[in-house]
This record gives C-alpha cells, sequence and structure tokens, in this order.
DNA sequence: CTGAAAGCGCTTACAG
DNA sequence: CTGAAAGCGCTTACAG
C-alpha cells in the first residue's frame, strides 16, 4: 500500500504539500494541486486513519452511548430509526461509529472508552436517566457531546445544558388527547412508558393533563399502566385498562409497539377497533402502517432526529460558532384507522 | 491524559516493558508486572489505540459489508439479530465495527475502506450475489474474511472456498414441507426470496422439491411467488395465492415476515388459520411468535449465525489453525398455532 | 528478564 | 506558495 512518501516522491513535492493538498489547506498552487492529485490516484494512495489520528489528534469515530440492552435496541423500531439517521450523516462525514451499548456485565466499563479522547472524537447518547453519569463526566472532560432526547444536565451558572434533540412531547400528547377529546371520548386509558424513565415521558404525561384540563376533566390514576415499551407490555396493559368499568373508550399509548399491544387485547376481548374502542400512539414508527387497522399517531420523526443530532455534533466537533444548545423537532397528527368516535 | 511515559516513568522501568506487560508477552517477572499494573491504575492510563494501530499493524475494527440500503437493514428482524450476534463477540474482543451499508449514491465506494488495510483488520460479508466482486477482491488482498451465509467465491484448484458459515436452509425447507405434507396438504404455495439473490433461496427450494418429490408429488409454478422479505410483498403474494383456484390449503414463506404478512391476506379474505389455511414461515425472528396465531416457523439461530461468524472471522486473524471453512447450523422446526390439519 | 532506539505514516508549526 | 524536521504514542527487533 502507497503512503504520503510514495506520493510525494511521485508528484516530486515533499510530504507537508501531500498532505496539504489532501486537508484542502488554502495557499496550495493549482499546479502542484493537480501533480499531487494525479499522483494519488495513480497509486490509488488512501491515507492511514491511524496516522492520522496519531497527528492530527482526530479519532474519525463517534461514540454512541446506548443505555439499553443491545437484545432490546435490536428490536426497537423508534431507536433503531434514530441510529439510521446517525449512521447516515455518520457516513457523510466520513466518520465510524462505536456502539457503545449497556451491558449487565459491565455497565459502567463499556462507556469507559467514550470518555477516553484516544477512542472517540464526541459522542452521541440516548437520552435514559442511567445517561445523567456519563453526561456531566463528559461535560468535565470537554468532550463534545449531544443527547438525543432532553438536556441531561442542567447547569445553573451559564443557564448552560447539555446540547439536546428531542421532538416537542408535551405538544405530541396535547394533539393526541385533543383527537381522542374531540372524537367525544370522555375515559380515556393511558398507556405510559417505564417510570422514571426519560424527560419525554414527563412531557407526554403534561401534554395529557393539559389537554384533558380544557375541557374540565382531570387524570385518573385507575387509568394509567406503565408499560416497557414492548409489545407484550402493551398486551398486559391493554388487558388491565380493558376489564376496567366502566371500560375506557379510547387508549392514548406512549409509543407505536404498545398501542399495537393494546390492539390485540381488544380484539382478544371481541372489541371492534374504531367502532368499539379507539387507540393512537406515539412515534409513527414502521408498524403503525402495518397494523390493522392502520393506527393513528403521533409522529416525531426519529430518523430526523438522529441525523440532526450529528449534525450538531459534527458542528460542536468542528468548533462552529451559533450551534443551538437545543433543537426541537416539531411533532405531527398522522390520521388512520385506529380512532373514530365514541360509542354510544 | 497519561501516555506510556508517564506510566514507564511512575513504575520506574522502560516503555518497552511496560508495553510488553500490557501486551501479556511472556519474560516478564511478577515483580514488574505488578509495578506496571499499579502505574496503569494509579495514572487511569489507556493506551492510544492511535498509536497502537500505526504501529503494531492492527486497527481494532472489523468491517461490516453490509449489500442493503440502510432503509432496509434497520428493519430487517433477521439481520438485526445477525448484527447483534457479531457486534457481542466483537465487543466481547473489544473491536469497534465498522458499518459499510449499501449506498445508491456510490454502490462501491463504500466498499473501499474494506478493502484498505488501514482502515479495518478483517470483515464479515453478508451474503448476497451482489457480495461476490468484493469477495474476490478481499480473496486477493489477502484480507481476512467470512460470509454470513453461503460461500461467495469456490476455488477449484484449492477446493478452498470463502470462509462460511450459514443455517442448513435444505433441511429447514425439507421439514417444513414434510410438516405442512403430514398435516395432509397436497396444495402448498410458496412465497420465495427475491430471485437470484442468495444461494440459500436457491438451498430452500431444494428441500421444498426433494419433499414433494418423497411423496410423489412436483412443483407447480403456479403455487410460487418471489417476494423481498418485506411484510407489505408477503401479503401482495399471499393474495395472489389465496386468488388461484383450486385455493393452496398451506403456505410456506421463505421468512417470517413475509408469512405475516401472508396471514393478513388470509384474514382480508375471511379465512381462518389454521382452520381454513396452514402457514409456516422460517427464521424464528421475534414476530413470529407476536403474530396471531403464533406462527409455526423453521428457526436458524440469526444471532448465533452472527457470532460464529464473528469467532470465525477473530480465528482467522489471529492465524489460528484448524479453523473450519464452512461452519452450517443446525435448524430446528418450531411448532406453533399457524399450522394445522388439511380442511376436508 | 529488561531497555535503547528506530520506525509506523501522518500533520504542524516554522522558516523561507 | 513550498519544504525540512520534529513529534504524535506506541511496538518491535536487537542487544545485553
Amino acid at each position: 500500500m502507497a503512503n504520503i512518501y510514495d506520493v510525494a516522491r511521485l508528484a516530486k513535492v515533499s510530504t507537508a504539500t501531500v498532505s496539504k493538498v489532501l486537508s484542502n489547506t488554502p495557499y496550495v498552487s493549482d499546479k502542484t494541486k493537480q501533480k499531487v492529485m494525479d499522483a494519488v490516484t495513480d497509486l490509488g494512495y488512501s491515507p492511514s486513519i491511524a496516522a492520522r489520528s496519531l497527528t492530527g489528534n482526530r479519532r474519525f469515530v463517534i461514540g454512541l452511548a446506548i443505555p439499553y440492552e443491545p437484545n432490546y435496541l435490536f428490536r426497537d423500531p423508534f431507536l433503531l430509526e434514530v441510529l439510521q439517521g446517525i449512521e447516515e450523516v455518520a457516513n457523510e462525514f466520513d466518520f465510524n461509529l462505536l456502539f457503545s451499548t449497556a451491558r449487565k456485565t459491565n455497565p459502567q466499563g463499556a462507556y469507559n472508552r467514550l470518555l477516553n479522547k484516544g477512542y472517540v472524537d464526541g459522542v452521541i447518547i440516548l437520552e435514559t436517566v442511567m445517561g445523567a453519569e456519563l453526561d456531566e463526566k463528559l461535560e468535565e472532560s470537554g468532550m463534545p457531546r449531544v443527547s438525543v432526547g432532553y438536556a441531561l444536565t442542567k447547569k445553573d451558572s451559564q443557564g448552560k445544558i447539555t446540547p439536546a434533540v428531542h421532538a416537542n412531547d408535551y405538544d405530541g400528547a396535547l394533539q393526541a388527547t385533543r383527537h381522542l377529546l374531540e372524537l367525544g371520548h370522555r375515559r380515556i386509558g393511558v398507556i405510559g412508558g417505564p417510570a422514571n424513565f426519560m424527560i419525554a415521558m414527563e412531557e407526554r404525561y403534561q401534554g395529557y393533563r393539559t389537554a384533558l384540563a380544557k375541557v374540565g376533566l382531570k387524570p385518573e390514576n385507575e387509568l394509567l399502566f406503565h408499560g416497557d415499551f414492548t409489545l407484550e407490555s402493551g398486551i398486559l396493559a391493554g388487558r388491565k385498562l380493558l376489564q376496567l368499568s366502566p371500560r375506557p373508550t379510547a387508549i392514548f399509548s406512549f409509543n407505536d409497539r404498545m398501542a399495537v399491544g393494546a390492539m390485540r387485547s381488544a380484539r382478544e376481548m371481541g372489541l371492534k377497533i374504531p367502532q368499539d374502542l379507539s387507540i393512537i400512539g406515539f412515534d409513527d414508527v414502521e408498524v403503525a402502517q402495518a397494523s390493522d387497522p392502520p393506527l393513528t399517531t403521533i409522529r416525531q420523526g426519529a430518523m430526523e432526529m438522529g441525523q440532526a443530532a450529528a449534525r450538531k455534533l459534527f458542528s460542536l466537533i468542528n468548533n462552529d460558532k451559533d450551534v443551538l444548545t437545543e433543537t426541537i423537532l416539531p411533532i405531527e397528527l398522522i390520521l388512520r384507522g385506529s380512532t373514530g368516535p365514541v360509542p354510544n
């Protein structure tokens, strides 16, 4: 394999010049540039990232802090879409991804690599309460990082917070609930995420409560069950809600998979959707279109979140000015077949 | 951040000795070893992979050649399970993963990095006919590589082939078909994978044909439709099969997602499963348990395939002796609720 | 069992 | 606009 010396020799210039051409430094004559580029293509030269890293203090990899078991991660369509968005822009910048998943065997050890400047140039954290500790360490070490989700660390003095990208969860839940309310539903069951797990969930409760309050309703404790985002947990929560009496006429699930699980519970009990029961989800992940009937839901653009987070991280790494600390993506109510007027 | 000189100074030894301790070279006294390890933990030292790579000719990354659009990849539960298996053992060996997905914009460019010894120590290819060219180049360059799937390149002279890991697809299809036959079915529709796409599909056709032949049946062309592994394509193929007359009493789908799609087509037409129609899948991916009714299928252990492929690659990288060229994983018939006796 | 020194392939001040 | 030279942080013969 050719190295920079081979290129320099062939182009009859110094290695410093080759390096400059390759990194697009200004002040290189077009003639020289051309000679170098010719030599590069002739030799099929491509620089050693190892040497580049050692020298330039760049690793060309961004770390991903994923506080989920791989077993869960690889099955969650929402998370996977986020990863796809990240992968896309990392690829665009010619960076590699270092996956660091939380493992029971060694929960903090895996993250050590993310704190080590010898490994990564920056890190993206999937927000979860478990990530707060890592985030603080990252802040201390000055490592560029962004949270997919809400800010993990709030700094009072400067008012600075973790750079973060998230959807407008509050508004999403508000619209979902209002949609159900407008259809005449008054007894609305909720399948929430794990308690005390991520901030987005709190925001959604708020949105839900606010919508209720506007029509003079109060949230009832018996109408709330927590799932863990899996289909299975949606089935369980759905069963419990549908056993209540009076039975709720609508269910708002905090993600699509659990909503699909609730649809299954409804079917078990011989209930028709949306005639007997309306169900609305959150995320707008592929399964929402594939379900039967297709699921009305709140789209939050998982892929866009991943992309935005990665772009923000690269801005941070490159010390761009005017990087927004917080990016809030709009949500959208997607009407499909799983919601309808309240039965009389 | 501490470097090797800091450690050497603190331990009062040379950097060569530190290096030796850290790489577990024999012939270091226990006393010295101890001193070095103490210094390492005192300083929180962890070696720079960049320098290590440059020097030791090791990159600590394995490349993944994924001849699928990211858009597809991140939605295919089977592929994701394979990746999970790979990730698991890569993590165990402390290696990172370089994802290289096929992109329309630059289909071969992405793979160039995989051919470059400056980037990766070895590569795992997800088998697909599109991968054959890459595989040959890898062979030429002497890069360690293994195929998840069938051997991509056959060498006649030495009888050598690409190191590969796959399930016994032939046997899987044989058992699936036999199961249906034993239930009395004689008119069995097949939803195959994309034509001329991967060798596993050919193997499965063979298994299917052989099973039929044993009871004196011949495959009929009108009973075969090709899908592309997505749920949607399963729905389409299902509709076509169920419009045939006489209508098939059973369907064998070459993956679970398409099988679930066919279940949906059956429901559209008011058919009950398994009373009116039996359906059997292939893979035993999570959706097979979650479907309604749960899907009878052929388990091929996606995660195990990924793990086995990664282990094989590390053996190759480490020049271990006696590395098996081909690893064939057994399959298993998983009986669930979607198959039953032929209706009379 | 231990260490001095060269070298891996780049980039970056610095000088011109 | 171009180049000589030092240095990034390791590992690997080689010598002892």
